[in-house]
Formats: structure tokens, sequence, C-alpha cells
RNA sequence: GUCCCGGUCGUCUAGUCCGGCCCAGGACCCCAGAUUUUCAUUCUGGUAACACGGGUUCGAAUCCCGUCCGGGAUACCA
């Protein structure tokens, strides 16, 4: 038994951004691992030194944190099988590779890059049926590799792998699967600089991490093969394997960091996507959680994923439902919630008014909670809360429709300023937006408020309207225009009761005037 | 080239293991209608799929074979 209580990690080589794809793979480790009672680690695969950078490391681990898939064991924990940077593991990998020597699994090979290379070629002009590694050097005689040595050749360790033999795995995606071995080649396991490469290292971690079960993209199912020949060579248990399909880019192939226009999970936060509704919306791209629901929460994929029930096929990667899952997200939350998660995106809201403006910002807040997706959203939406706004085109248009408007106009200011509408902004709005919550909605009751809520203010106008004998609607819209400068937004009358007495006098007093 | 895997509405999927409950269900998108002071939300309805061809069977999306298409692997990357 390689350890009583299953352990599952994600390994990321910090060589670039996070994406989505990489995210999935790191939850479905995460939720199999909790949905199992298990143990989650987070191990960093840094041996491809060229590429590998503190940055990337970085925004990979603020990537899991910003989505909630939070390690066990890892970078800033105290494992007690650490360390989890290979980089830090070396003399390990060492020791493995003499094991390896000396039991014969493992030869050194002299074979330059170029001759690689150029072997390759050849093997492909040839329009050979099999492309890998001639084993040159594989039955090397003593006196041979001292030739080499004395000529000042460094050595790569290559695996020696057994010829021609059926090697049957069960895969908890794929089921049996049979591969022969003679579709593998002799593989490097260490540089001559004794920095590990992927089969060799992974196998050491997981065998001295005690990992039980590993999750990964199919990408790596033929490395599993030739890992499982590395366990039975060092008589090790081999943890059982899940090769999950890849989430495929708009043009059906495999999505990578350094496709142009993929994101990094990071771009995703900025954006103000929230994270549980990205986190949602990636769990569904190859498991459904149910027949007839696609939101759920964080508890409830854990108690209902089972890595087998991943599907094998590909998935595309879909933007609208995502932005429609953020949407579902932003309209389930509470409105002070919405207000403090969307602040980042508030610059121009003085920090004070998150204090002194408490309830009547939520209220804000929760009048466009329906209109927004994004956090993101909802910053430029606010902007006449606080700036008279200068009036988009299908607002100018709305103001100019009727020429008899700006009467109207200048007649209901003059009725607002004689009425008892809440303070403007920066005014002391208490009484007010602590006793009416936004939106209002149809058949609702009236709040106790001393000052006039929406329901009265609509009464009111109605009658105002009336007197006038004018079409509503066409009363309405310029009105809209006037106070906000667009034709889109919340109710008008939540509106009026937002801006406040001051503010909607002006307003409709500089639209009348032109 | 060779090996491995896959293929249900445009997209994500349920159903496939243990054939009949599926003339295929849900969600996104799209369209139409309702509500309405705009936008949005909400509600109602609609369009739309078992890749193709053979078998097996009383009966196949489900089992078998072939074809086609797609993806992955084939590094001193991971």
């Amino acid at each position: 038994m390689i350890h009583p209580t299953p352990r599952l990690r994600f390994a990321p080589s910090p060589t670039g951004s996070l994406h989505l794809g990489g995210a999935r793979t790191a939850m479905y480790n995460w939720a199999a691992a909790r949905a199992l009672g298990g143990t989650f680690l987070l191990r960093i695969e840094d041996t491809d030194q060229a590429r590998s950078t503190d940055a990337s490391l970085q925004v990979i681990l603020d990537g899991l944190r910003w989505l909630g898939i939070d390690w066990d064991e890892g970078p800033g924990t105290a494992g007690q099988y650490g360390p989890y940077f290979q980089m830090q593991r070396l003399e390990l990998y060492r020791a493995t590779a003499d094991r390896l020597l000396a039991s014969g699994h493992a030869y050194p090979c002299y074979c330059t890059p170029e001759r690689l290379e150029q072997l390759r070629e050849q093997q492909k002009a040839a329009k050979s049926s099999w492309i890998g590694y001639d084993g040159r050097c594989r039955d090397l005689t003593a006196a041979q590799r001292a030739a080499h040595e004395a000529q000042g050749l460094r050595a790569n360790l290559r695996f020696r792998m057994p010829e021609a033999r059926v090697i049957a795995v069960h895969d908890l995606i794929r089921g049996h699967v049979e591969v022969n071995t003679k579709e593998l080649d002799d593989w490097v396991m260490l540089r001559p600089d004794g920095v590990p490469l992927y089969n060799f290292a992974c196998v050491v971690d997981d065998i001295g991490m005690r990992i039980t079960h590993v999750v990964r993209g199919e990408e790596h199912f033929l490395n599993g093969i030739k890992q499982r020949l590395l366990f039975e060579a060092l008589d090790a248990e081999c943890p059982v394997y899940a090769h999950i399909p890849l989430i495929l880019n708009q043009k059906g192939g495999k999505l990578s960091k350094r496709d142009p226009g993929v994101k990094s999970v990071l771009e995703y936060r900025d954006e103000g996507f929230p994270a549980e509704a990205v986190f949602n919306y990636i769990a569904l791209l190859g498991w459904g959680f149910a027949a007839d629901r696609d939101v759920f929460t964080r508890d409830e994929m854990v108690a209902a994923f089972r890595i087998e029930n991943v599907g094998k096929a590909g998935a595309k990667f879909d933007p609208e439902k995502l932005q429609w899952m953020c949407g579902e997200y932003i309209r389930r939350m509470p409105p002070a919630q919405l207000l403090d998660r969307a602040r980042p995106w508030l610059p121009h809201v003085p920090a004070a008014a998150f204090t002194s403006h408490r309830a009547w910002l939520e209220n804000a807040a929760a009048s466009y909670q329906e209109r927004v997706q994004l956090f993101g959203e909802l910053g430029p939406k606010l902007g006449w809360l606080f700036a008279d706004p200068v009036p988009d085109e299908a607002a100018r248009k709305n103001l100019s429709k009727d020429p008899a408007s700006r009467q109207w106009l200048a007649a209901w200011a003059d009725v607002l300023a004689a009425g008892d509408l809440p303070p403007s902004w920066p005014h002391d709005r208490a009484g007010a937006d602590d006793h009416v919550k936004l939106p209002s909605k149809k058949d609702q009751p009236e709040p106790a408020c001393r000052f006039a809520t929406p329901q009265r203010i609509e009464a009111e106008c109605r009658a105002f309207v009336e007197r006038l004998g004018v079409k509503f609607g066409s009363f309405v819209h310029p009105v809209r225009a006037a106070l906000t400068g667009t034709d889109k937004g919340p109710g008008l009358f939540d509106v009026v009761f937002l801006l406040g007495k001051d503010a909607c006098v002006r307003r409709l007093r500089a639209a009348a005037a032109g």
C-alpha cells in the first residue's frame, strides 16, 4: 500500500501562466482528494531551468488561491514529504539514478543533441514508421564508455525500456488500454548536470510523496506507460492513473498557454469574473454535476465528484456560458457582498463613502445587480451617481424627440424641489437608504421612510404626468436621459431616489435649459 | 508515418457499463411571446443532435465490425 489515505497532487511547471485547462486539472485533483477524504498537494516541477520563472510560479499560486483550490502540502506549507520544489530534491534523483545504473535499468548515453536531432530528421525523411532514439549507447562496453569520458563527453542517463512487451493498464478515465513497449524508446532520465527530466523526477517524487492517484491531462498518457515501467524497476507500487481529456480552444486544438487569446486565470480575476463562477464553469468542462443543474457550490461538487465520471471527449471552452454563469452568481449575491467585491473596480467612488454612505452604495449596487455579469462592469455604470452625466447618443435622442419635453422637465424639477426627496450625495442620507431597499419590486409594501420612497415618487409622478396630459412613456424617457445620460439602467424612480433632490433638480433644469 | 483516445442539438452535457421507460432530457446561445418607464431580470414557448455504413436483436444512441472526421503522443519541455 502506498499510503493509508489517498494522496493526489497537482504538479505544474512554472513556465507560463495558469490557464483554464491547468486550473481544471488542479481542480479535479483537488476535488478527488476532498471527495476521497484524502490529501491534496502541490509540487512544483521547475526542472526546466531555461523556462521556469519565479513570476510564473507566483501566477500559478495566486491563480489557485483565487479559485479556492487550497493545498494541504506544498509551497508555503510544512508537509512531511517535502521539499515540494524539484530543484530542491536533486540528491534524491541522483541517488535513485545510481540505483538504476547499478541494476542495469539505466545507462549513460553520449549522443549529442545534434546527432539526436539529425537522427529524428532522417527517420522522418525516410517515412520511417517508428521515430525515436536508436539505442546506439544502449550496450556500450566499459571500455567504450571510458573512451567517451576521456574525450570529455558528458552522459545523459537513459532508461532501458524492455523490448516488445505489452503493458496493460487500467486508467480511471480510459479503462483498459494496452500499449506495446516497442512504441517507446529509451528515454532520458537525467541530464549530465544532474537535473532530472519530467518522467524521472515525476516518478521519484510520486514515490517519495506517497502519491496514490495521478490525475493529469491525456497528453501524459504515454508518459504514464514509461513511468509505470520505472515504478517497476524501482520495485515501487504504481499509483492509479486518470488521464483526463484536454480543454480545446475555439479551433478545436489543445489549449496552450502560448496560444494567443488564451487568458490566464488571473486575467479573469482582474477583469472582475467572480471566482466561484469560474470554478463552477470549468468544473463543467468534461464533467456533469447533475442532469438538470449547472450551478452548484464547491461543497456540492466535492460531494458529487468521482474522477471516473469525467468524460473521455475533449470539451470546447465557451466564453458565453462562462459569462452567463458569472451573472448567475452576481445575482445571487447579497448586495453588500457585491459592493465589497466590486470595490477594486470602483475607483471613482471616494473611499470614505464606503463608511459614510454604505447603505446608499449598497442600494446603488443592488439596482445594477440584474444588469451586470462581472464585477468590472459595475464601475462604469455608476458614474452618473457622482458626476452630472454627458448624455450619450441615445439619451440625446430621447431629449430632443418631443420639443415640449423641456417644459415637462422644468415643471417636474419644480415639483421635486418642493417635495421631500432624500438628499443628494455627498450629503448625509441617513433615514433614506437604511429604510428603503433597492431595487424596488412591484407589489412590494411601501417601506416606512421619512423621505419620499420610490413607490411614492412613482405615484406622484404618474399623477403629475396625467395632469400634464402626456403619455407616461414619452415623459419618462427624457427624464431618464437628463438624470443618467443614458437610456438604460434601473427603474426610473429608483434612480430618482438614489440621486436625491439637489442632483435631480439640477439635472432636470439643466436639460430643460438645453 | 506509427501508436493511443474520442465522436449525442452551434457549444457544455444527461442517457451508453446492465439494449426497450429516449420519435433523446437539461444548460448556454439564438428566435418568438408575456411582464414593464428603458435596459436587464423573470416567466412561457420554439428552432436544433444520437458522424456514416453494415451487422446482432422482436427491439440499438446504447452491443459488434468497418469507414470518415477530430484530438493527443512520438524532446537533453512538462
